[in-house]
DNA sequence: CTAGATGTTAAGGT
DNA sequence: CACCTTAACATCTA
């Protein structure tokens, strides 16, 4: 599940294995994952160059090339990721393999072909062009509360509307709703000062501590809600069934004993 | 076979 | 303009 706390975990696999290692080769087994460069020009604006620094911003990843301001982009839909492997990247999921001169290559893995793989000139015009709004772990309570203030719509969604915070998805957006003890279905703008204060303490907590984790909800604590997102299963803290309802098209978990609405 | 799945985006409606 | 829902993307899995 590439949230921000999934795309921090591959940034610093990137950042331990890949950086300053040259390029000898780029495949690219499907290149309908690659945006707004061809297979060709992607081989040649990668050959023999090295990744020199990353970023992360949301759910993009940059890996920014040497000698220049240009970055790799890497997006990863619902199901990609980043794997550093030896040999050539035999995979059956591998869409783009960067080959290392030291025989080990970089793995853009996507089961479904949602992401995206490109190159932009420069990162910061392409987060500004794509409309991205600042980084959940960047954004300031201060520019919190003014944004919950001014949308009307449910706080779920707005969690998950990157144009307007990015990073957050379906499933951590439910972890934190349901740390800070709010019903996803609550108006942003019907949120209380306690209530936002909560909700951005828990964002940061959430999102932290699943980083920290690595991403992988079996190291969670025993309070946390991912691993009981299941319809009808007990919440992990009043033992309530757990309730499935439709947000902006999505599917939503929460605990209708611990979940306040507010309006 | 069908429904639903972590994301984004376009299209159409209120 | 804000916001919602639906469908599409391409594929896998329960």
């Amino acid at each position: 599940m590439p949230e921000l706390p999934d795309v921090e975990v591959y940034r610093r696999c990137l950042d331990a294995t890949s950086l300053h290692q040259k390029i000898i080769s780029t495949t690219v087994t499907d290149s309908r994952m690659l945006k707004g460069i061809s297979r060709r020009d992607l081989q040649a604006r990668t050959k023999g160059r090295h990744l020199g620094s990353t970023r992360r911003h949301g759910k993009y990843l940059f890996a920014a090339l040497d000698r220049g301001r240009d970055s790799l982009v890497f997006h990863f839909g619902m199901t990609g990721n980043l794997e550093y492997a030896k040999g050539s990247g035999q995979d059956r999921y591998a869409r783009v393999i960067f080959g290392f001169a030291n025989g080990y290559c970089l793995l853009y893995r996507s089961k479904r072909r949602l992401g995206e793989v490109r190159v932009v000139d420069d990162a910061d015009s392409f987060i500004r062009v794509k409309g991205l709004g600042p980084d959940a772990l960047e954004m300031g309570r201060d520019a919190f509360d003014r944004m919950l203030a001014a949308r009307r719509g449910s706080i779920k969604s707005l969690l998950m509307n990157q144009k307007a915070i990015a990073g957050i998805g379906n499933v951590y957006s439910d972890e934190m709703l349901f740390q800070s003890g709010i019903h996803p279905a609550s108006r942003a703008n019907g949120l209380g000062e306690e209530q936002a204060a909560g909700l951005y303490r828990s964002m940061r907590l959430v999102l932290r501590e699943a980083v920290r984790k690595h991403a992988d909800p079996n190291l969670f604590p025993a309070s946390y809600f991912i691993p009981s997102r299941i319809e009808g299963g007990p919440c992990p803290r009043c033992g309530s069934k757990i309730r499935k309802i439709k947000i902006s098209g999505r599917s939503g978990y929460f605990c209708p004993q611990c979940q306040k609405k507010y309006y």
